[in-house]
DNA sequence: AGCACGCCGACT
DNA sequence: GTCGGCGTGCTC
């Protein structure tokens, strides 16, 4: 007779183990256990316990030897949603890694009270669903944040959406793409609107791109359909929630982020496993919730790169969104004030359609390459003169904005006699100055540098290099007599400031809103925050500017200072659509990222070589290297066309896992008279492959 | 990773 | 003869 067998996914990060193991269902269990339950499972010899997933139950089993049986029911939560495990898989599969990695990022541990308040709730449900069909009446769902209920809403603000459409954008009816399902690229209006007033919040302004993504989750929600919305940061994700509660009832909306605590994703993730329409929102994890019902799935500022996972397999959130895509054909959005040139490559190849804002939107981006006026206080704040002239002009009338690339007062020090960096004596790092009196400090491990003396020559006295957020806050408060001046960094961020005159410096990426927008925005330190040598220098300067531009009012002055060429003139023009197609282009004439996948491959030389060896020739002859890293291992990095990349992931993957699983010793005459083998006590570094990181193409 | 199996060297 | 070393391979 047949026996109840349970198909598992084993909880190790071991790339040997990385497939589905059948186990035999106890008497005890076989009326419980189901697909998506956490277990405890014999491994190997009995006495040895894992953790595992059921993934599917079936009849028989084509295991040859005898089945050992399930030891636990860890929970009779399903956890684990089919689609999210179907998306694990995929995800694994592309990235070369293992699916267990994935699940740990999606599935929160188990929290016993919030799962006993959810099937407490659930029974409730049911019961009361039961009744209602006996009296055969159409009583709502009732009491308590856990219920699930169906129910389409219908809000004044949601009809109005629908009704009047998302404005804004050149010629397109986005609620009727979304309903149809469409593939868009999104480049949002830069401009911040206030939200309409709630009962019970505050006032409050947001950008605009945030009403537009929570209009669109809107018109999901309201055809009884989930969305997923990501964002890169907390600051992004408070935007976005205050624009969602502001077209859709609070209970609607799940936040699902790793800032969370436990047993609040927990709780987060228990609600979208129901059936009803949600928004899901949240960082780039939030592309693994599950959803059985996802009519959308929206990307803001895809090209941050916080949406690079760190963790193993190190997938980024588009690549996530758009596996999700292939399997369950959600519209898919990537929204944006600046287009990442991996949009652009979609959009190049047809895959996503562009959507454009209106021109009326236009910012007013003025380039100045000029240098800096003579009039005192505006040459110390490299401000040049026409910028300076309107800038006074504008700070009358309420916040003007300048973005600088760094925060402290002085980021780099040197000494006064001989010019060479001020260096810790401690640790040989870089000093710092916090502020203009402060003690410079280490930039690494943060001692402060009292009884200092250049390592060069001798001398005790330092000077400041560059000007940071401080500095050019000190400045500016000369330049701008009598002006409030306020900073935010990334340390101390401020989120948002009021409509009173005030200069705001603040770093990129940590530019507070100004209700109705900034009266005139200064971006001081483009030719520095060029010069990083990185391959998406250009690219992220540009996105870093979009975004603070975003803040301005229309029709606001906008001085892009110390930046000219092509990348000046796109800002002015505001075509960022054709910025990110030369660098594409820029990209394909080198075969960089994004015009090519690569990997990158670690370990040992002789496994290193096997592993490049076992590709096809065509691919072998694009590797860089191998080349020299620390502790004895070596790194190679592979290009290849997108199209080749299942071929590629899949022969890698094979050798990791003969690599885990082989323990041989290093052969013998590994080069000889490399003091490297001979010495020292290595531990055998596995290989490691890791796919479409962009960091080795950087300094 | 762990743990068992197995095939050669020194032992009562 | 056989005890146990570690090199090799597998995990339902």
């Amino acid at each position: 007779m047949s026996r109840a067998v349970a198909r598992v996914l084993v909880d190790t990060p071991l790339p040997q183990l990385d497939r589905l193991f059948d186990y035999a269902v106890p008497e005890r269990l076989v009326d419980t256990v189901g697909p998506g339950m956490r277990v405890k499972v014999p491994l190997r010899s009995a006495g040895r316990m894992a953790d595992a997933f059921v993934i599917e139950m079936a009849d028989g089993s084509e295991h040859e030897g005898s089945l050992s049986e399930i030891e636990e029911l860890i929970s009779e939560v399903p956890v684990l949603a089919p689609e999210v495990w179907r998306l694990a898989r995929a995800l694994a599969d592309r990235a070369g890694g293992s699916a267990s990695d994935v699940l740990r990022l999606a599935v929160p541990t188990r929290q016993v009270r919030v799962e006993k308040a959810w099937l407490a709730a659930r029974a409730a449900a049911a019961d009361a669903r039961a009744e209602a069909e006996a009296e055969d009446a159409t009583t709502p769902a009732t009491a308590g944040t856990e219920t699930s209920s169906t129910d389409n809403v219908s809000t004044p603000e949601l009809d109005d959406v629908a009704t009047r459409g998302i404005t804004g954008y050149r010629s397109v009816d986005l609620v009727a793409a979304v309903r149809g399902r469409a593939r868009l690229a999104l480049d949002a209006v830069p401009l911040v609107v206030e939200l309409p007033a709630v009962p019970g919040l505050p006032p409050r302004w947001v950008g605009r791109w945030a009403v537009t993504l929570a209009e669109l989750a809107a018109v999901a929600v309201a055809d009884g359909e989930s969305a997923i919305l990501a964002v890169p940061d907390y600051r992004d994700q408070e935007q976005l929630v205050s624009a969602l509660e502001a077209v859709l009832p609070p209970e609607k909306i799940v936040r699902l982020d790793s800032r969370q605590s436990n047993p609040d994703r927990y709780r987060a993730l228990l609600r979208a496993r129901g059936d009803e329409a949600l928004v899901i929102v949240g960082n780039r994890s939030v592309l693994l919730a599950p959803s059985t019902t996802l009519g959308l799935i929206a990307l803001w500022d895809d090209g941050d790169p916080l949406f690079s996972e760190p963790l193993t397999p190190y997938a980024h959130a588009r690549d996530t969104a758009l596996l999700r895509y292939e399997q369950q054909h959600p519209a898919l959005v990537f929204a944006g004030h600046a287009r990442s040139t991996d949009v652009q490559r979609l959009v190049e190849i047809g895959w996503l359609s562009e959507v454009l804002p209106d021109p009326r939107y236009q910012p007013h981006v003025i380039p100045t390459t000029q240098q800096g006026s003579r009039d005192g206080f505006a040459a110390n704040a490299r401000i040049p003169s026409t910028a300076y002239l309107e800038a006074r002009n504008a700070v009358e009338h309420g916040p003007v904005l300048v973005q600088v690339a760094h925060p402290g007062y002085a980021p780099r020090l040197a000494c006064t006699e001989c010019g060479d960096t001020a260096r810790c004596l401690r640790c040989s790092g870089p000093l710092q100055k916090k502020s203009a009196d402060a003690t410079p400090a280490c930039a690494w491990c943060g001692a402060l540098a009292v009884g200092w003396h250049c390592v060069t020559c001798e001398n005790t006295m330092m000077r400041s290099v560059g000007t940071g957020a401080g500095r050019t806050a000190d400045e500016l408060g000369r330049a701008f007599p009598g002006v409030r001046v306020i900073v935010s960094d990334g340390s101390r961020p401020v989120l948002e400031v009021d409509d009173e005159s005030a200069i705001v410096v603040a770093t990129r990426g940590a530019e507070p809103i100004a209700p109705g927008g900034y009266r005139a925005v200064l971006l001081l330190d483009g030719e520095r925050m060029l010069a990083r040598e990185s391959l998406r220098v250009a690219e992220d300067c540009v996105r870093w500017w979009a975004d603070a531009i975003a803040l301005a009012r229309r029709r606001a002055p906008i001085f892009l200072v110390g930046v000219g060429g092509t990348i000046a003139s796109a800002m002015a023009t505001w075509n960022l659509a054709r910025f990110a197609s030369s660098e594409l282009a820029d990209r394909r004439q080198l075969r960089f990222p994004p015009s090519v996948r690569v990997a990158t491959v670690t370990g040992r030389t002789d496994t290193v070589e096997t592993a490049l060896d076992a590709l096809p020739e065509s691919i072998r002859k694009e590797t860089l290297g191998p080349v020299d890293v620390e502790g004895g291992t070596v790194r190679a990095i592979v290009r290849f066309d997108y199209a080749h990349g299942h071929d590629v992931a899949s022969i890698l993957r094979g050798r990791v896992i003969r690599a885990a699983t082989d323990r041989r010793k290093p052969p013998r005459d590994l080069r000889p008279g490399d003091a490297r083998n001979t010495n020292r006590r290595t531990p055998a570094p596995t290989l490691r492959v890791r796919f479409d990181d962009v960091e080795p193409f950087s300094d």
